[in-house]
DNA sequence: ATTTCTGCAAACGATTTGCACAGGG
DNA sequence: CCCTGTGCAAATCGTTTGCAGAAAT
């Protein structure tokens, strides 16, 4: 049973704002509690139908002023998955170190995490003379069960297509 | 001494069009070798630069009509970089595997291949139940000698900022 | 009181698309 | 000749921004 995350991230932005010098605003938290109350990737879109189920004065505009700061606080990633949006991954905080496996198939994204990984990316980087800062991999893949029976596990589960 | 890289793309691209039934023009023609001519990355808009020099009659509908197809013929991989417009890297026929790291403070990209890595990235890959296809991985750090001596090669030659 | 935040709507920039004509097979 | 490819300009879509009023400190 670990801290809930919620009061772990709004303890960090209590921080990051102070230091910044930001006000706390019904709209930021609406949008705070939105962003990890989920464990899904979502784009800005998809945020400011959440949050507004939170805040209904929450607007599109204070949306995107407010991604940049906790992509910046390190609160929140920006990934670019290839799609139109830009996409957001809320569980950084929990797994500061994962990455993205996404099935070419049923266009499902698997988080995995790996020391070896890890490792070996950290060597290259200071064999190239550089300290490693952010690090992203990101696999695309055909899933074997899928392949084998013509249908699989996520399949069934995927909501779009 | 290698093959021609330019007569080898010719090849593979005639090999795609004759596949796909698609014609062959002086633009797309013209696109190819700006494309290929390069070893720098870029985005559509600077192909359109470069194709123009060559074939003045190009346009940006054909520059980016004509992108999908060699991405998806794998002469070209997309790759998203965090900058606003999309990059294209015309290296992978030359090295299939190679990787990017950035320089956050010179914004520098250092292309890298790493046996290990690919290794790595297969295990992992099957080891979730999946079979690799696409694999990225991008690393993002600073560079130690700008840390040390205030400057590095690369800042100095630097095109922006 | 002062300064930051906000929503709105207009602006923006990269990419896509409808159309009528050009040109490859 | 038929059908694909093209340039042009308008349309689209995600994201950014100027502004006047609202809210935080």
């Amino acid at each position: 049973m670990e801290t809930n995350i919620l009061d772990r991230v709004r303890g960090s932005l209590q921080d990051f704002l102070g230091a910044k010098g930001l006000r706390r605003t019904v709209q930021r938290e609406a949008i705070i509690e939105a962003a990890f109350g989920t464990k899904e990737h979502f784009s800005a879109e998809e945020l400011l139908v959440m949050a507004k189920r939170i805040e209904k004065s929450v607007s599109r505009a204070t949306v995107y002023r407010t991604l940049p700061l906790l992509v910046e606080s390190g609160l929140l990633r920006e990934m670019d998955l290839g799609t139109d949006a830009k996409v957001y991954d809320p569980n950084f905080i929990e797994h500061p170190t994962h990455n993205h496996l996404i099935c070419v198939d049923c266009n499902k994204i698997i988080e995995f995490e790996d020391p070896n990984m890890e490792l070996l990316e950290n060597c290259i980087t200071r064999r190239l003379g550089f300290s490693p800062a952010n690090k992203a991999v990101k696999i695309e893949g055909h899933c074997d069960e899928l392949k084998a029976k013509g249908s699989c596990d996520r399949k069934k589960m995927a909501k779009h297509e």
